[in-house]
DNA sequence: TATCATAACGTAATGATTACGATTTGTAAA
DNA sequence: TTTACAAATCGTAATCATTACGTTATGATA
């Protein structure tokens, strides 16, 4: 999603633009890749002096509940990227630097039949490795 | 993986064996789906007064180590059950009772072409949602 | 520019997990 | 069987990510 988009999202449902969240937004469309919690405070400290997890963990949870940011855990740790909204696909993530690689393959549609009686509500699929930047570092 | 499978494979790489350490396999054994660390203190209270933090992650660590459990990560805890080491396959996780249903499915043949580049670690394919007992309950 | 609800601050609380010194207990050798 | 000792457990404190909250600041609207 690119910012501009997030910002008028975040108008059309009556939350206020801040400082802070337009920064917020800057970095993850900066970052391409998943972050944590952590980043995006070191990032936001070079620019303001003390900052709230109030603040951080209030907006990560907005952005990624409105679909600005998609998350996933990684290493017991909440990870957050830009979201990728145009369709349904997976991600390669490397464990070095997080940057994400879309994977069009999705198999649930082979799963569907042999989860007859289930209610599927969710799945995840994810690969995890070292980018070709990473692998060669 | 069965109890006695688990308890040979602990004496061949020297570890001892303790009572915690085989009611921990039982209650494992038992379970049938994936289990946090929680529960497990919760079950091993009803036989010992005092169960220290120290014995359940030590013993936690372990038997994921040498592969007599596996774990994954579920809203932000770690969650436990005995290993399939059979065969590769990937699991359907009921949202309320923990219980696994075996997916022989795994799209990782398809993909390995896509990232031709990429070293490949690791990968997670998990679908989530509700067993037919707790579809109907 | 005044108003007011929302956002942010600073900091304390929570919850899972890890760490550690003291004590207990399997295990293997005497 | 007893002894010896490393490994296992205990009790509790520390850590780390995240959540909560009373107070203060600020964006948006009138």
């Amino acid at each position: 999603m690119k910012i501009n988009e997030a910002i008028n999202l975040l108008k059309d449902k009556g939350y206020k633009t801040t400082g802070r969240r337009k920064d917020i937004l800057a970095y993850f469309d900066e970052a391409d890749g998943y972050r944590t919690a952590k980043d995006l405070i070191s990032y936001l400290e070079e620019t303001y002096d003390g900052i709230s997890f109030d603040t951080i963990y209030r907006n990560l949870h907005l952005y990624n509940d409105v679909g600005i940011l998609e998350s996933t855990e990684l290493n017991g740790e909440k990870h957050f990227r830009m979201n990728c909204t145009h369709h349904h696909h997976h991600h390669f993530i490397c464990n070095d630097c997080g940057k994400t690689k879309e994977i069009e393959v999705c198999p649930m549609d082979e799963v569907q039949q042999a989860l007859a009686n289930y209610s599927i509500e969710d799945h995840k699929f994810e690969i995890y490795g070292l980018c070709p930047m990473c692998k060669h570092a």
